[in-house]
RNA sequence: GCCGGAGUGGCGAAAUGGCAGACGCAAGGGACUUAAAAUCCCUUGGCUGGUAACGGCCGUGUGGGUUCGAGUCCCACCUUCGGCACCA
């Protein structure tokens, strides 16, 4: 496309000039702002230290700052950082004082990587990136204060991320007060303060904790579970150390083989790595935690007090995940435990048929009986399903196979064979029935098929490999002898088989597989506290360890999971929850409906007795309603509404001290370490005690920064360290200790470097204080924009992609809050308002990616249509948060647009001697210089017209900016310059308003523009970053004669013209004499005449 | 499955319950030009009547509803995008 304007000398030229002028340093508290800035001249300041009161309102904008890949930009970056951009520059002419900073993310696994394959640096890997960044980024010229940059990877910044982490391990948190304080504040057990020394130290949580899985025990606050402690110091660090905000613990983690570290529940999606999409087992490990569940109340409770997305909070909330429900104590039958479960919904507590404890369970092996129990169905001793692979179309084959044989076709609950079994059974019988086998042939295996209304009775099966499905009858014998081979001979050992099966999964296989329910009866029972049943303990993966007590009472009529699981085992279904609001039970109903329940059929029965809709029994009902069959000797819950009969059932639960109201949460503490090299190494040291046991101990302050070692070999060690474990010398200290070898995660470094823009050279502080006041707008009187809930603003806008929704927004809050508690900042949120940027797709409509070949790479776009018209069009496309299609001839059309306002502004004749001059070449001043301003702008008053169009354009663009509609407010500048090449003469003063409020969307050719016409008219040259925002005046805008439209019975007949200010009468009248009008109400009667004035006329005809 | 958001011309999109499609792209026609590019002007939701001037009908995912009036509000459904996913 030929070039519209000469932007590749204005853009450059600009940008020196921002450059040496330093337009866009934001001044701290106490900075001496130069006289001569064009800032300390918009705002009569200058050459003394300014306080924060004397300075105007701060407006803190922030983009999230980018992760500086090899990769470089892609047009994603702009997009949100061009409209903090036009924001910024709109405050600045507003008249904030505007923070507007950019730094980089740089700690990451991609440079790791590299440096692992050739041994070059990281650093030097990361620094080529960022100085490419820099260079794209700059070329868009963007307002950034560059002298605030920062880089997460620098060791003056990452200084201060490991002071922070100091801060966390030097602290707890005080359940009284709900907040962060310092440990030493934390008060030590009477055990403790050397009453009674010798006694053990006692588990915190009684029965409750010491059953508890390892995870829920971090919860609860056992951390680092190791041999007791013997001496008392001892023992008081181990009671320290495991209520720190920053703690070890040794869980099972999520591990990455491929990327040879651990991950955070975070960063895994669908049982695989968020980066690169490997595998990922959990295993095992000691690893330092964050306690931020400590925070989840408050990470919940505060989303109230921000502006942000309810789509983007309601994730914040999904993935702290609270529910309110109730733990309740089930007494183990003929032994001393008891078992607590969680459940949401205590009021179908009479519902409970049996239990449910996930496999790791710690009473597991204290409950579980020798030998099976009398009469339990074999279907209860062997849940490990066995590998097979089958499709419908096979199943189907085989009934019909079946069907001339009079096999009688009945659908069993889905059971497998051993492999190697199976390899013999054709998997079409596998798949469709419940099949025993029996006995192994050469080329074929006899097995039975089992007829579940009647065990007794079984149909052997000769399945002939490749030949039709022929009927024998095995003996009684035979089947007796192929069952005891196939079940396990006692609980024990099904349950050590079916922890075997549940450990070796992956999270992902365990996703795949979830399609049918695995478990295996304890053979132990408990019993229902509301009514005294015995009820069967089962195992199953179903049950997660680390969910509230890692127990659960199984309520099959009134929960989904459940009642799958009660199909698939036929375990009883006690229908206790009525959908509607009838009384369908009373507190004496005829049946006994319990024992009929536990066969499936009865359901039917129940549906034709006490029902119409059987659909919803088909399925659990797990909505809201009525309880029935839920009554003892004490309490009865017949009849009350399901929201009733919790509280009611709670508090009883409470008074007889069988459980508690309790409130469970998704969120899990956040795994900060990570076994690799190019992060934050952890200021932490081990050492060992009296007794040999290790301890970790926090470096001092004045050591910090740490800096990680220098390395031949990026790799971890052979032995699975970190590869921090290589630097031998590095690793031991003089006094014996040895380093921690973990890193921090890259979310360390984001998590609080927007607080390091505030004062980014600060070598004392994390943040100088006054200036956190100032900036995060705890306590500054001239904040603007004020957060009505919080009283503060803290950033005022940030900016940034949907990626981040969880992961670098919960973990900044967290961090945040804790600095917060602890007087380190003045706000108890980081971002007042944030909004997500959409995301920008393929020309095709596909998310870009190097295979679909459809990337647009910004260095192209800049060349050929130059960075205004890139800033431009990527605002044009569409609403920011909207995800959108890029399309490069929309680019076109922008760059159209700026070249009309070119010409609007140029004489052209002047053009084509600078065109000519171009193709000899000279310097990029002296062919700027041959470009001459358009003659037919003038020092003349603009008409009445010319002024309208001009405050109209005001208006809109005003109101969009404040709305943040980036792409009207471009379409209204557009109707502005359409109509204003229609003028005959053009006023100098209506084209300068209209530069000022085109210059935060393309800054470049506004401010050559401003410029020209600056000396046009004989002014000397002024900012036009600083010139004021201009404001639009109403009387301007209004209309002599509004046409208004005329419609009969809704629809559009006619439009008249009337004076502005008609009254109801003068429109009606007019209305109905409309021309257009008269047929439509010709012969009819009208009733009605609606008048909007200044709007509409709606006429109402009937007959 | 659960929780959010979104469905409007050939495309990106506009529209405090009040003239649906502003603005831009693409397309078609014209002017300028030796020609092309660029620029400027005109047309452009669908169907339809009229030689024409100028009209009519339909139209915002589907079906209902509220209203004088619905893209906008309410109910049900469909499609799609994003998030979560055995969290008891």
């Amino acid at each position: 496309m030929r070039r519209q304007y000469p932007f590749h000398l204005i853009e450059p030229k600009w940008q020196q000039h921002w450059e040496q002028e330093q337009t866009f340093k934001a001044f701290n508290p106490g900075d001496t702002i130069p006289a001569e800035h064009p800032f300390a001249k918009r705002h009569g300041l200058g050459d003394s230290n300014v306080a924060a009161p004397e300075l105007p309102p701060k407006f803190y904008i922030l983009d999230m700052f980018p992760y500086p890949s090899g990769a470089g930009l892609h047009v994603g970056h702009p997009e949100g950082y061009t409209a903090t951009d036009i924001l910024a520059r709109y405050r600045r002419a507003k008249g904030n004082n505007v923070l507007h900073p950019m730094g980089w993310d740089s700690f990451g696994l991609p440079a790791e990587q590299y440096a692992v394959k050739t041994g070059q640096h990281p650093r030097v890997t990361t620094e080529a990136n960022i100085a490419n960044f820099t260079r794209q980024i700059r070329s868009l010229g963007f307002s950034y204060d560059w002298t605030r940059e920062l880089a997460t990877t620098d060791p003056d910044y990452f200084k201060w991320t490991q002071w922070i982490f100091l801060q966390l391990y030097n602290s707890w948190f005080n359940p009284e007060t709900n907040k962060a304080e310092p440990i030493s504040t934390l008060a030590y057990p009477e055990e403790l303060n050397g009453a009674r020394l010798s006694e053990p130290q006692q588990a915190t949580a009684g029965v409750a904790a010491s059953q508890l899985g390892s995870a829920s025990a971090q919860a609860a606050g056992c951390g680092l579970e190791s041999r007791a402690p013997g001496d008392l110091e001892a023992r008081r660090r181990h009671f320290r150390d495991s209520k720190r905000l920053a703690y070890v613990s040794e869980a099972p983690v999520n591990w990455c083989p491929e990327l040879g570290t651990v991950l955070a529940n975070e960063e895994v999606i669908d049982g695989k790595s968020e980066v690169g999409g490997f595998p990922v087992i959990r295993k095992p490990m000691r690893q330092w935690m964050l306690r931020i569940t400590a925070f989840a109340e408050r990470l919940l409770a505060d989303l109230d007090t921000i502006d942000w997305s309810d789509s983007l909070k309601e994730m914040q909330r999904n993935w702290i995940g609270r529910s309110e429900g109730a733990e309740v104590d089930f007494q183990v039958d003929g032994h001393a435990e008891k078992i607590r479960v969680f459940t949401t919904r205590p009021d179908t507590l009479f519902g409970a048929t049996y239990m449910v404890l996930s496999p790791e369970h710690k009473l597991v092996d204290q409950i579980v009986p020798d030998e099976w129990p009398d009469r339990v169905p074999d279907a209860w001793k062997r849940g490990v399903p066995d590998e097979r692979a089958s499709s419908d179309q096979d199943a189907e084959l085989a009934v019909k196979r079946a069907a001339p044989f009079g096999c009688e076709v009945v659908e069993l609950s889905r059971r497998s064979l051993p492999p190697e079994i199976l390899a013999l059974v054709p998997s079409i019988v596998a798949r469709r029935y419940r099949v025993i086998p029996i006995e192994a042939l050469d080329d074929a295996v006899i097995v039975a098929i089992e007829n579940p209304s009647d065990l007794d009775v079984m149909d052997a099966v000769f399945v002939s490999l490749g030949k039709p499905i022929q009927i024998a009858v095995a003996s009684r014998t035979e089947i007796d002898a192929a069952l005891q081979r196939y079940y396990p001979s006692s609980p024990r050992e099904a349950i050590a088989s079916y922890r075997a099966y549940a450990a070796s999964k992956s999270d992902l296989e365990r996703t795949e597989l979830a399609k049918e329910k695995t478990g295996v009866f304890t053979g132990a029972y408990a019993i229902n506290p509301v009514n005294g049943e015995k009820i069967p303990i089962w195992i199953a993966d179903y049950v997660l360890a680390s969910y509230g007590t890692g127990a659960i009472m199984a309520v099959p009529a009134h929960d989904g999971r459940d009642f799958e699981f009660a199909r698939r085992f036929n375990l009883p279904i006690q229908v206790v929850l009525l959908p509607n609001q009838n009384t369908w039970f009373s507190d004496n109903a005829p049946v006994d409906m319990k024992k009929e329940s536990a066969d499936p059929r009865f359901l039917s029965q129940f549906e034709t007795r006490y029902h119409n809709h059987p659909e919803d029994f088909q399925s659990a009902f797990t909505g809201e309603g009525e309880a029935g069959f839920s009554k003892n000797d004490e309490i009865s819950l017949n009849g009350l509404k399901t929201t009733e009969a919790k509280a009611k059932i709670t508090a009883w639960l409470e008074e007889e001290g069988l459980g508690k109201r309790t409130i469970n949460y998704k969120l899990r503490d956040w795994l900060f370490s990570r076994q690799r090299y190019w992060g934050e190494p952890f200021p932490i040291v081990w050492k060992k005690d009296t007794a040999g046991n290790r301890y970790h101990e926090a470096l001092p302050e004045s050591a910090l920064p740490l800096l990680p070692p220098t390395l031949e070999d990026y790799k971890p060690t052979a032995d699975g360290q970190p590869p921090l474990a290589r630097a031998k010398d590095w690793l031991t200290l003089p006094d014996g200790s040895t380093r921690e070898t973990n890193t921090m995660p890259q979310w360390a470094g984001s998590c609080w470097y927007y607080l390091r823009y505030l004062d980014a050279k600060n070598g004392a502080t994390f943040v100088g204080k006054e200036v956190e006041s100032y900036w995060m707008g705890g306590a500054n009187p001239n904040s603007e924009i004020r957060n009505p809930k919080a009283a503060t603003t803290g950033v005022d806008l940030y900016v940034g992609g949907t990626e981040h929704a969880v992961l670098h927004l919960l973990y900044a809050r967290f961090w945040h809050k804790v600095l917060f508690d602890l007087g380190h900042v003045s706000t108890a949120e980081p971002f007042f308002k944030l909004v997500n940027q959409g995301l920008i797709l393929g020309e095709d409509g596909q998310k870009m990616s190097k295979s679909r070949d459809n990337t647009v790479n910004p260095d192209d776009i800049l060349n050929e249509f130059g960075a205004d018209a890139f800033r431009l069009y990527e605002m044009f496309m569409g609403p920011l948060q909207d995800t959108k299609p890029w399309n490069t001839r929309g680019v076109e059309g922008v760059y159209r647009f700026l070249g009309r306002v070119w010409r609007l502004f140029i004489d052209e004749q002047s053009e084509k001697e600078y065109e000519l001059a171009e193709t000899t070449g000279g310097s990029p001043a002296a062919l700027l210089g041959l470009i001459k301003l358009n003659p037919a702008i003038q020092e003349i008053s603009a008409t009445p017209a010319q002024l309208k169009a001009l405050h109209a354009c005001i208006k809109k663009v005003t109101e969009d900016l404040d709305g943040m509609r980036f792409n009207t407010a471009i379409s209204a500048m557009m109707v502005f310059i359409n109509e204003a090449m229609t003028w005959e003469t053009k006023p100098a003063a209506a084209l300068k308003t209209f530069l000022q409020m085109l210059a935060p969307f393309a800054p470049h050719v506004a401010e050559e523009l401003w410029d020209r016409l600056n000396s046009k008219l004989g002014i000397q040259r002024s900012s036009l970053t600083y010139s004021p925002w201009p404001t639009f005046d109403p009387a301007l805008l209004v209309e002599d004669t509004l046409e208004i439209p005329v419609q009969v019975n809704g629809k559009l007949r006619d439009v008249i013209k009337v004076p502005a200010g008609a009254d109801k009468a003068t429109l009606e009248s007019a209305a109905l004499a409309a021309e257009k009008v008269k047929p439509f109400i010709e012969g009819k009667s009208v009733k009605k005449i609606i008048v909007v004035p200044g709007k509409l006329v709606n006429i109402v005809a009937a007959g």
